[in-house]
DNA sequence: AGCATATCTGAACAGATGTTCAGATAGAAG
DNA sequence: CTTCTATCTGAACATCTGTTCAGATATGCT
Protein backbone atom coordinates (compact mmCIF):
# COMPACT_ATOMS: atom_id res chain seq x y z
CA UNK A 1 0.00 0.00 0.00
CA UNK A 2 2.39 2.28 1.03
CA UNK A 3 4.42 4.98 -1.41
CA UNK A 4 4.54 3.78 -4.77
CA UNK A 5 8.72 3.31 -6.06
CA UNK A 6 10.25 2.73 -8.79
CA UNK A 7 10.82 4.56 -12.43
CA UNK A 8 9.27 8.16 -12.50
CA UNK A 9 11.91 10.12 -13.20
CA UNK A 10 10.14 11.82 -16.67
CA UNK A 11 6.85 12.59 -14.09
CA UNK A 12 8.56 13.63 -10.59
CA UNK A 13 11.41 15.85 -12.36
CA UNK A 14 8.96 18.22 -13.91
CA UNK A 15 6.30 18.28 -11.06
CA UNK A 16 9.23 19.04 -8.33
CA UNK A 17 9.47 22.42 -10.68
CA UNK A 18 6.30 23.17 -10.72
CA UNK A 19 5.76 22.27 -6.75
CA UNK A 20 9.05 24.90 -6.26
CA UNK A 21 7.20 27.42 -8.82
CA UNK A 22 4.07 27.69 -7.05
CA UNK A 23 5.30 27.95 -3.60
CA UNK A 24 7.74 30.14 -4.03
CA UNK A 25 5.62 32.67 -5.82
CA UNK A 26 3.48 32.17 -2.90
CA UNK A 27 5.22 32.36 -0.02
CA UNK A 28 8.99 33.33 -0.63
CA UNK A 29 12.04 30.76 -1.56
CA UNK A 30 13.45 31.39 2.17
CA UNK A 31 9.70 30.37 3.79
CA UNK A 32 9.20 27.52 1.66
CA UNK A 33 11.16 24.42 2.78
CA UNK A 34 12.23 21.14 1.01
CA UNK A 35 9.70 19.35 3.11
CA UNK A 36 6.97 21.20 1.72
CA UNK A 37 7.95 21.14 -1.90
CA UNK A 38 7.79 17.04 -1.10
CA UNK A 39 4.38 16.82 0.52
CA UNK A 40 2.87 18.90 -2.35
CA UNK A 41 4.68 16.31 -5.20
CA UNK A 42 3.57 13.41 -2.58
CA UNK A 43 6.97 12.38 -2.03
CA UNK A 44 9.74 12.23 0.83
CA UNK A 45 12.22 15.09 0.76
CA UNK A 46 15.03 12.72 0.30
CA UNK A 47 13.44 12.19 -2.98
CA UNK A 48 13.90 15.90 -4.29
CA UNK A 49 17.61 15.30 -4.28
CA UNK A 50 17.02 13.53 -7.62
CA UNK A 51 16.03 15.89 -9.61
CA UNK A 52 18.55 19.13 -8.33
CA UNK A 53 21.50 19.06 -6.17
CA UNK A 54 20.13 21.37 -3.68
CA UNK A 55 17.19 24.22 -2.93
CA UNK A 56 19.54 26.97 -4.30
CA UNK A 57 20.49 24.92 -7.53
CA UNK A 58 16.24 24.54 -7.81
CA UNK A 59 15.90 28.38 -7.67
CA UNK A 60 18.45 29.24 -9.94
CA UNK A 61 17.14 26.71 -12.03
CA UNK A 62 13.79 27.84 -12.63
CA UNK A 63 14.58 31.16 -12.75
CA UNK A 64 17.43 30.97 -15.61
CA UNK A 65 15.15 28.68 -17.61
CA UNK A 66 12.62 31.30 -17.36
CA UNK A 67 15.02 33.92 -18.69
CA UNK A 68 15.95 32.22 -21.29
CA UNK A 69 12.31 31.19 -22.32
CA UNK A 70 11.35 34.74 -22.65
CA UNK A 71 14.77 35.98 -24.37
CA UNK A 72 13.79 32.61 -26.98
CA UNK A 73 10.29 33.72 -27.09
CA UNK A 74 10.63 37.37 -27.84
CA UNK A 75 14.20 36.74 -30.35
CA UNK A 76 12.38 34.71 -32.71
CA UNK A 77 9.73 37.50 -33.37
CA UNK A 78 10.10 38.58 -36.96
CA UNK A 79 11.47 42.09 -36.49
CA UNK A 80 9.18 45.39 -36.89
CA UNK A 81 10.41 48.03 -39.45
CA UNK A 82 10.24 51.61 -37.34
CA UNK A 83 10.36 52.27 -33.74
CA UNK A 84 7.02 52.57 -33.08
CA UNK A 85 5.50 49.41 -34.62
CA UNK A 86 8.53 47.78 -32.63
CA UNK A 87 7.62 48.99 -29.05
CA UNK A 88 4.00 48.18 -29.90
CA UNK A 89 5.54 44.43 -30.70
CA UNK A 90 7.47 44.99 -27.87
CA UNK A 91 4.78 45.63 -24.96
CA UNK A 92 2.30 43.53 -26.45
CA UNK A 93 4.54 40.23 -26.08
CA UNK A 94 5.53 41.97 -22.61
CA UNK A 95 2.48 42.18 -21.17
CA UNK A 96 0.98 38.70 -22.88
CA UNK A 97 4.08 36.22 -21.89
CA UNK A 98 4.39 37.80 -18.73
CA UNK A 99 0.57 37.05 -17.94
CA UNK A 100 0.61 33.46 -18.93
CA UNK A 101 3.61 32.41 -16.31
CA UNK A 102 2.30 35.04 -13.59
CA UNK A 103 4.36 32.68 -11.10
CA UNK A 104 8.06 32.54 -12.65
CA UNK A 105 7.54 36.15 -13.75
CA UNK A 106 7.09 37.12 -10.13
CA UNK A 107 9.86 34.38 -8.45
CA UNK A 108 12.60 35.77 -11.01
CA UNK A 109 12.33 39.38 -9.49
CA UNK A 110 11.84 39.04 -6.11
CA UNK A 111 14.04 36.27 -5.54
CA UNK A 112 17.23 37.82 -6.76
CA UNK A 113 17.93 38.46 -3.51
CA UNK A 114 18.39 35.14 -2.24
CA UNK A 115 20.92 33.97 -4.76
CA UNK A 116 24.39 33.34 -4.83
CA UNK A 117 26.85 35.98 -6.14
CA UNK A 118 27.24 33.49 -9.43
CA UNK A 119 23.89 32.81 -9.45
CA UNK A 120 22.70 36.39 -9.54
CA UNK A 121 25.28 37.72 -11.91
CA UNK A 122 24.30 35.20 -14.17
CA UNK A 123 20.32 36.18 -14.08
CA UNK A 124 21.36 39.18 -14.06
CA UNK A 125 23.25 39.44 -17.89
CA UNK A 126 20.05 37.94 -18.98
CA UNK A 127 17.63 40.44 -17.58
CA UNK A 128 20.21 43.03 -19.25
CA UNK A 129 20.20 41.78 -22.45
CA UNK A 130 16.12 42.16 -22.32
CA UNK A 131 15.96 45.56 -21.46
CA UNK A 132 19.19 45.81 -24.12
CA UNK A 133 16.49 44.86 -26.52
CA UNK A 134 13.77 47.84 -25.22
CA UNK A 135 16.83 50.70 -25.09
CA UNK A 136 17.64 49.68 -28.78
CA UNK A 137 13.95 50.38 -29.59
CA UNK A 138 13.99 53.76 -27.70
CA UNK A 139 17.60 55.06 -29.50
CA UNK A 140 16.39 53.77 -32.64
CA UNK A 141 12.73 55.88 -32.59
CA UNK A 142 15.11 58.95 -31.03
CA UNK A 143 17.54 58.84 -33.47
CA UNK A 144 14.06 58.82 -36.32
CA UNK A 145 12.88 61.61 -34.55
CA UNK A 146 9.62 59.39 -33.34
CA UNK A 147 10.41 59.35 -29.74
CA UNK A 148 11.75 61.86 -27.12
CA UNK A 149 12.78 60.73 -23.82
CA UNK A 150 15.25 62.86 -22.08
CA UNK A 151 17.34 59.55 -21.22
CA UNK A 152 16.53 56.22 -22.87
CA UNK A 153 18.10 53.94 -19.93
CA UNK A 154 15.48 55.43 -17.47
CA UNK A 155 12.38 55.61 -19.95
CA UNK A 156 13.89 51.63 -20.40
CA UNK A 157 13.52 50.80 -16.87
CA UNK A 158 10.68 53.28 -16.50
CA UNK A 159 8.66 51.55 -19.63
CA UNK A 160 9.26 47.84 -18.14
CA UNK A 161 8.63 48.81 -14.37
CA UNK A 162 5.49 50.16 -15.80
CA UNK A 163 4.55 46.85 -17.98
CA UNK A 164 5.41 45.08 -14.39
CA UNK A 165 2.80 46.56 -12.66
CA UNK A 166 0.15 44.50 -14.42
CA UNK A 167 0.97 41.45 -12.79
CA UNK A 168 0.57 42.86 -9.84
CA UNK A 169 -3.24 43.29 -10.56
CA UNK A 170 -4.64 41.60 -13.59
CA UNK A 171 -6.71 38.29 -13.03
CA UNK A 172 -7.96 36.04 -16.02
CA UNK A 173 -11.82 36.34 -16.46
CA UNK A 174 -12.01 39.85 -14.29
CA UNK A 175 -13.25 43.37 -15.28
CA UNK A 176 -10.64 44.09 -18.78
CA UNK A 177 -9.76 41.62 -21.54
CA UNK A 178 -6.13 40.92 -22.38
CA UNK A 179 -7.04 42.77 -25.63
CA UNK A 180 -8.27 45.89 -23.14
CA UNK A 181 -5.62 45.75 -20.91
CA UNK A 182 -2.71 45.44 -23.80
CA UNK A 183 -4.16 48.47 -25.35
CA UNK A 184 -4.79 50.90 -22.13
CA UNK A 185 -1.10 50.53 -21.68
CA UNK A 186 0.06 50.62 -25.07
CA UNK A 187 -2.10 53.64 -25.02
CA UNK A 188 -0.09 55.08 -22.26
CA UNK A 189 3.58 53.79 -23.25
CA UNK A 190 3.23 55.34 -27.02
CA UNK A 191 2.03 58.52 -25.41
CA UNK A 192 4.99 58.81 -22.58
CA UNK A 193 8.04 58.30 -25.11
CA UNK A 194 6.24 60.46 -27.84
CA UNK A 195 8.18 63.08 -29.13
CA UNK B 1 33.50 44.33 31.26
CA UNK B 2 30.86 42.34 29.64
CA UNK B 3 27.42 43.66 27.84
CA UNK B 4 26.54 46.78 29.97
CA UNK B 5 23.13 46.48 31.27
CA UNK B 6 20.21 48.48 32.75
CA UNK B 7 18.21 51.00 31.46
CA UNK B 8 18.62 51.69 28.00
CA UNK B 9 15.10 51.24 26.37
CA UNK B 10 15.17 54.98 24.43
CA UNK B 11 18.36 53.80 22.63
CA UNK B 12 17.55 50.29 21.47
CA UNK B 13 14.11 50.20 20.99
CA UNK B 14 15.08 51.97 17.90
CA UNK B 15 18.18 50.49 17.42
CA UNK B 16 16.27 47.55 17.02
CA UNK B 17 13.93 48.60 14.27
CA UNK B 18 16.89 49.82 12.42
CA UNK B 19 18.45 47.14 12.13
CA UNK B 20 15.14 45.14 11.47
CA UNK B 21 14.73 47.60 8.41
CA UNK B 22 18.06 46.64 7.34
CA UNK B 23 18.13 43.04 7.49
CA UNK B 24 14.28 42.59 6.03
CA UNK B 25 15.40 44.81 3.19
CA UNK B 26 18.41 43.14 2.37
CA UNK B 27 17.71 39.84 2.60
CA UNK B 28 13.98 39.43 3.36
CA UNK B 29 11.70 38.83 6.40
CA UNK B 30 11.79 35.06 6.11
CA UNK B 31 15.52 34.61 5.95
CA UNK B 32 16.63 37.04 8.85
CA UNK B 33 16.64 35.77 12.14
CA UNK B 34 16.02 37.38 15.37
CA UNK B 35 19.13 36.49 16.53
CA UNK B 36 20.89 38.03 13.88
CA UNK B 37 18.87 41.32 14.46
CA UNK B 38 19.73 40.97 17.54
CA UNK B 39 23.74 40.66 17.13
CA UNK B 40 23.59 43.63 14.88
CA UNK B 41 21.76 45.80 17.78
CA UNK B 42 24.58 43.96 20.05
CA UNK B 43 22.26 41.94 21.91
CA UNK B 44 20.94 38.83 23.12
CA UNK B 45 17.88 37.56 21.17
CA UNK B 46 16.06 37.03 24.07
CA UNK B 47 16.47 41.20 24.78
CA UNK B 48 14.25 41.88 21.66
CA UNK B 49 11.38 40.77 23.09
CA UNK B 50 11.22 43.75 25.19
CA UNK B 51 10.36 45.55 22.31
CA UNK B 52 7.98 43.16 19.56
CA UNK B 53 5.96 40.86 21.29
CA UNK B 54 6.86 38.38 18.43
CA UNK B 55 8.54 38.74 14.80
CA UNK B 56 5.30 39.16 13.37
CA UNK B 57 4.46 42.21 15.17
CA UNK B 58 7.83 43.51 15.15
CA UNK B 59 7.45 43.38 10.57
CA UNK B 60 4.25 45.06 10.61
CA UNK B 61 4.65 47.67 13.04
CA UNK B 62 7.61 48.73 10.72
CA UNK B 63 5.02 48.30 7.41
CA UNK B 64 2.37 49.86 9.34
CA UNK B 65 4.70 53.28 10.54
CA UNK B 66 5.96 53.69 7.16
CA UNK B 67 2.55 53.60 5.32
CA UNK B 68 1.20 56.03 7.99
CA UNK B 69 4.51 58.16 7.56
CA UNK B 70 3.80 58.39 4.10
CA UNK B 71 0.02 59.16 4.23
CA UNK B 72 0.66 62.43 6.60
CA UNK B 73 3.48 63.34 4.89
CA UNK B 74 1.61 63.56 1.55
CA UNK B 75 -1.67 64.71 2.94
CA UNK B 76 -0.27 67.59 4.83
CA UNK B 77 1.11 69.10 1.33
CA UNK B 78 -1.06 71.94 0.58
CA UNK B 79 -3.50 71.47 -1.91
CA UNK B 80 -2.73 71.87 -5.81
CA UNK B 81 -5.30 73.92 -7.94
CA UNK B 82 -5.95 71.80 -10.66
CA UNK B 83 -4.95 68.34 -11.57
CA UNK B 84 -2.03 68.66 -13.98
CA UNK B 85 -0.60 70.50 -10.59
CA UNK B 86 -1.80 68.05 -8.44
CA UNK B 87 0.24 65.17 -10.64
CA UNK B 88 2.99 67.19 -10.40
CA UNK B 89 3.50 67.30 -6.82
CA UNK B 90 2.56 63.95 -6.33
CA UNK B 91 4.94 63.05 -8.55
CA UNK B 92 7.75 64.93 -6.89
CA UNK B 93 6.36 63.88 -3.52
CA UNK B 94 6.38 60.26 -4.31
CA UNK B 95 10.28 60.46 -6.05
CA UNK B 96 12.02 62.25 -2.83
CA UNK B 97 9.71 60.51 -0.35
CA UNK B 98 10.64 57.50 -1.88
CA UNK B 99 14.01 57.71 -2.68
CA UNK B 100 14.73 58.95 1.11
CA UNK B 101 13.63 55.55 2.97
CA UNK B 102 14.70 53.04 0.06
CA UNK B 103 14.48 49.83 2.79
CA UNK B 104 11.21 50.91 4.56
CA UNK B 105 9.67 51.29 1.31
CA UNK B 106 11.36 47.87 0.00
CA UNK B 107 9.59 46.18 2.58
CA UNK B 108 6.51 47.45 1.98
CA UNK B 109 6.23 46.28 -0.97
CA UNK B 110 7.97 42.67 -0.98
CA UNK B 111 6.84 41.50 2.45
CA UNK B 112 3.17 41.79 2.18
CA UNK B 113 2.49 37.91 1.66
CA UNK B 114 4.39 37.23 5.00
CA UNK B 115 2.04 39.36 6.97
CA UNK B 116 -1.10 37.65 8.52
CA UNK B 117 -4.00 38.00 7.01
CA UNK B 118 -5.59 40.40 9.47
CA UNK B 119 -2.05 42.48 9.58
CA UNK B 120 -2.13 42.56 5.83
CA UNK B 121 -6.00 43.85 5.67
CA UNK B 122 -4.49 46.80 7.60
CA UNK B 123 -1.61 47.91 5.35
CA UNK B 124 -3.90 46.95 2.40
CA UNK B 125 -6.18 49.70 3.51
CA UNK B 126 -3.34 52.51 3.94
CA UNK B 127 -1.68 51.58 0.35
CA UNK B 128 -5.15 51.69 -0.85
CA UNK B 129 -5.51 54.98 0.57
CA UNK B 130 -2.66 56.32 -1.63
CA UNK B 131 -3.51 55.03 -3.81
CA UNK B 132 -6.67 56.65 -4.25
CA UNK B 133 -5.35 59.84 -3.71
CA UNK B 134 -3.87 59.26 -6.96
CA UNK B 135 -6.55 57.99 -8.52
CA UNK B 136 -8.93 60.96 -7.59
CA UNK B 137 -6.08 63.27 -9.19
CA UNK B 138 -6.54 61.45 -12.30
CA UNK B 139 -10.20 61.71 -11.94
CA UNK B 140 -10.39 65.28 -11.55
CA UNK B 141 -8.20 66.12 -14.70
CA UNK B 142 -10.49 63.52 -16.65
CA UNK B 143 -13.42 65.37 -15.98
CA UNK B 144 -11.75 68.78 -16.90
CA UNK B 145 -10.22 67.29 -20.03
CA UNK B 146 -6.46 67.78 -19.06
CA UNK B 147 -5.93 63.96 -19.20
CA UNK B 148 -7.51 61.14 -21.48
CA UNK B 149 -6.68 57.93 -19.99
CA UNK B 150 -8.78 54.97 -21.16
CA UNK B 151 -8.82 54.20 -17.10
CA UNK B 152 -8.30 55.44 -14.13
CA UNK B 153 -7.89 52.53 -11.98
CA UNK B 154 -5.25 51.18 -14.53
CA UNK B 155 -3.67 53.93 -14.70
CA UNK B 156 -3.34 54.67 -11.26
CA UNK B 157 -1.60 51.36 -10.72
CA UNK B 158 0.70 51.75 -13.48
CA UNK B 159 1.91 55.18 -12.49
CA UNK B 160 3.12 54.33 -9.18
CA UNK B 161 4.88 50.90 -10.75
CA UNK B 162 6.34 53.36 -12.88
CA UNK B 163 7.65 55.44 -10.33
CA UNK B 164 8.36 52.60 -7.46
CA UNK B 165 10.42 51.16 -10.17
CA UNK B 166 13.28 54.28 -9.52
CA UNK B 167 13.75 52.73 -6.42
CA UNK B 168 15.47 49.82 -8.03
CA UNK B 169 18.12 51.77 -10.04
CA UNK B 170 18.33 54.86 -8.42
CA UNK B 171 21.46 55.97 -6.16
CA UNK B 172 22.60 58.46 -4.46
CA UNK B 173 25.44 60.28 -5.81
CA UNK B 174 24.73 58.83 -9.69
CA UNK B 175 24.34 60.18 -13.21
CA UNK B 176 21.60 62.13 -12.63
CA UNK B 177 20.65 64.70 -9.55
CA UNK B 178 17.11 64.00 -7.35
CA UNK B 179 15.93 67.13 -9.64
CA UNK B 180 16.59 65.49 -13.01
CA UNK B 181 15.44 62.18 -11.93
CA UNK B 182 12.00 63.68 -10.88
CA UNK B 183 12.52 65.58 -14.52
CA UNK B 184 12.88 62.53 -16.62
CA UNK B 185 9.71 60.80 -14.92
CA UNK B 186 7.68 63.96 -14.96
CA UNK B 187 7.79 64.24 -18.32
CA UNK B 188 7.15 60.47 -19.21
CA UNK B 189 4.60 60.29 -16.97
CA UNK B 190 2.74 63.74 -18.24
CA UNK B 191 2.61 63.03 -21.36
CA UNK B 192 1.47 59.72 -20.53
CA UNK B 193 -1.53 60.80 -19.17
CA UNK B 194 -1.93 63.54 -21.71
CA UNK B 195 -5.03 64.50 -23.71
C1' DA C 1 23.43 54.96 51.33
C1' DG C 2 20.08 51.40 49.67
C1' DC C 3 15.87 50.21 47.26
C1' DA C 4 13.12 49.57 43.01
C1' DT C 5 12.67 48.92 38.44
C1' DA C 6 13.85 48.51 33.69
C1' DT C 7 16.83 46.03 30.96
C1' DC C 8 19.78 42.38 29.48
C1' DT C 9 22.06 37.67 29.73
C1' DG C 10 22.41 32.92 29.12
C1' DA C 11 20.47 28.82 28.96
C1' DA C 12 16.77 26.12 27.72
C1' DC C 13 12.56 24.47 24.96
C1' DA C 14 10.33 21.97 21.18
C1' DG C 15 10.36 21.78 16.69
C1' DA C 16 11.94 22.85 11.84
C1' DT C 17 15.80 23.22 8.60
C1' DG C 18 18.79 21.33 4.41
C1' DT C 19 21.09 17.37 3.33
C1' DT C 20 22.85 12.46 3.33
C1' DC C 21 22.49 7.60 2.78
C1' DA C 22 21.67 2.60 3.50
C1' DG C 23 18.17 -0.20 2.23
C1' DA C 24 13.53 -1.19 0.11
C1' DT C 25 10.92 -1.46 -4.17
C1' DA C 26 9.13 -1.43 -8.76
C1' DG C 27 9.57 -1.37 -13.56
C1' DA C 28 12.66 -2.52 -17.70
C1' DA C 29 15.77 -5.74 -19.94
C1' DG C 30 17.37 -10.24 -20.88
C1' DC D 1 11.62 -15.69 -14.06
C1' DT D 2 15.74 -13.40 -12.81
C1' DT D 3 18.74 -9.49 -12.79
C1' DC D 4 19.67 -4.74 -12.98
C1' DT D 5 19.02 -0.10 -12.10
C1' DA D 6 16.52 4.07 -11.38
C1' DT D 7 13.74 5.77 -7.91
C1' DC D 8 11.91 6.41 -3.39
C1' DT D 9 11.57 5.72 1.77
C1' DG D 10 12.64 6.49 6.40
C1' DA D 11 15.67 7.62 9.63
C1' DA D 12 19.41 10.18 11.02
C1' DC D 13 22.71 14.34 11.29
C1' DA D 14 24.00 18.82 12.98
C1' DT D 15 22.37 23.12 13.15
C1' DC D 16 19.09 26.72 13.29
C1' DT D 17 14.38 28.57 14.46
C1' DG D 18 11.16 31.76 17.51
C1' DT D 19 10.22 32.24 22.07
C1' DT D 20 10.38 31.94 27.30
C1' DC D 21 12.20 32.94 31.72
C1' DA D 22 14.87 32.92 36.07
C1' DG D 23 18.54 35.43 37.56
C1' DA D 24 22.12 39.09 36.99
C1' DT D 25 23.09 44.00 36.56
C1' DA D 26 23.06 48.84 36.05
C1' DT D 27 20.51 52.99 36.43
C1' DG D 28 17.19 56.45 38.64
C1' DC D 29 14.92 57.60 42.86
C1' DT D 30 14.67 58.51 47.69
Amino acid sequence: MARTQGSHSGITGPRVREAAVSLFAQHGYAAVSMRQIAGEVGVQAGALYNYTPDKQSLLFGLMRDHMQDVLAAYEQLEPAKDAQEALRQFVGFHIRYHLQRPDEVFIAYMELRNLTPENFAEIETLRRRYEDALEAILCRGQDSGQFSVADTKIATLAVIAMLNGVMTWYRAGGRLSLDEVELVYWDMIRKSVAA
